[in-house]
DNA sequence: GATGACGAAATTGTTGACAATATCATTGGC
DNA sequence: GCCAATGATATTGTCAACAATTTCGTCATC
């Protein structure tokens, strides 16, 4: 008569889940900038309580990607074009280290297998697939971050990243962002398979600024001037 | 009779007021890493309701200064030394590319001012007043982000710096760090004298691995192998 | 004296109700 | 028709009570 076998009654979702929810809605741009989220919307879509979400809107509050305002309660925070810059000014100069450092301590098999990444990305730009070319960069550059170990950095990068995120895909799909990133992921390459950090971590902070570059003009076509 | 002068009733602290208020106390290693904070005692020190430490925790525990356990409550997080060395490869990343920009956007006010800074924190080393050598030593720092305008890097610089401030006044008091740090500045002003944005960028990412072997020696020191 | 069961106290998790404020629709005046 | 005042609704802020869990002290047993 032990057989217990609770009924696990899980009274609805912990705080950080509803907080990684509310993230992937975001990134998905499910929620766009601007949007007010309500209380009790987030409560009926993710079955937590009040409270619960109230410290979830706290949690991604500090992280910066909402803006709670007294009595106006949370809406998704939009970043000022100044600041993504200053954004992928700080993630060149993480990613550009970690470039380094992986050039440093990378086996063989690791660069083997960035390369390989590399060349798959190539496939998707004759298929025209952004999707799948999105999901494989992001691929690339994780890869680099966790070869060297530094999840410190890793977290740094992905957290930087979730702002914009709805916005590299509008720029996958336009004018030769693509092209250009492979373009630059050879170069990168280039340098880490001569043993040669510091013009690994010089390609990669090139990458990154190039990255920001299409971000300005994809937002000049979308907003005028 | 319109004299309302409002009783200004004014429940309690705000939760970001709380948040910062608990940030403060464990700077000043008033709160250790380990030490559990329990709602009530917090409630009691600041005069916040239970559900604003609750969320001010989250907020907390969102930045990494506070560690969440299922119905064991908040306590402060410690940082291992291995992780204190991934958080200043990243310091190191960020604010030499801060050197690196400084240089380049600096008016010869600002330049001038950067040492007069260190000139004071010289005169500290022979009063040998480690807290204001400290409080320079910050100032100085923020001083070379505040002027690139990367207010991004900045508060991540910040933030990545609060888990470990509390050990730098003990570094500072030890062994020989101050002279060292000034020789660092020296180096550093140097560069940037000379408008040698990559010299004042790799000077600035030696000093920041510099205060990481001292940081590690002290842990030695404290902790044995 | 050490160990483990038991129960009281302390602490956190959860929920709901109420107050304060904002938002929106309606209405009346011009 | 346009605009401002008004009231109803929606939303957030705050708090208190209750439930679940851990923590700690007590005591019996060996």
């Amino acid at each position: 008569m032990d057989e217990i076998a609770k009924a696990l009654p899980k009274s609805g979702p912990p705080a950080p889940e509803i907080a990684d929810w509310i993230r992937s809605q975001i990134r998905a741009s499910r929620f766009v900038p601007g949007q007010r989220l309500v209380e009790v919307d987030i409560i009926r879509r993710t079955g937590g309580s009040r409270s619960k979400v109230r410290e979830a809107f706290q949690r991604l509050a500090a992280e910066g990607l909402l803006e709670i305002e007294e009595f106006r309660g949370a809406s998704v925070r939009e970043a000022s074009l100044e600041e993504v810059s200053q954004l992928y000014r700080a993630r060149a100069a993480l990613e550009g280290i970690c470039a380094a450092d992986f050039t440093r301590v990378a086996t063989d098999e690791d660069k083997q297998q960035l390369r390989e990444i590399a060349e798959k990305m190539e496939t998707c730009v004759e298929a025209g697939s952004a999707e799948q070319f999105g999901k494989l960069n992001s691929d690339w550059h994780s890869m680099i971050m966790r070869v060297t170990g530094n999840h410190v950095i890793a977290e740094l990068v992905s957290r930087l990243n979730t702002p914009v995120h709805h916005l590299l895909f509008q720029s996958f799909y336009r004018g030769n962002r693509m092209t250009k990133a492979i373009e630059d992921h050879r170069a990168i390459l280039d340098a880490i398979m001569n043993d040669d950090p510091e013009g690994a971590e010089k390609a990669m902070r090139q990458h990154v600024e190039n990255g920001l570059e299409f971000l300005t003009s994809l937002d000049k076509a979308l907003f005028g001037n």
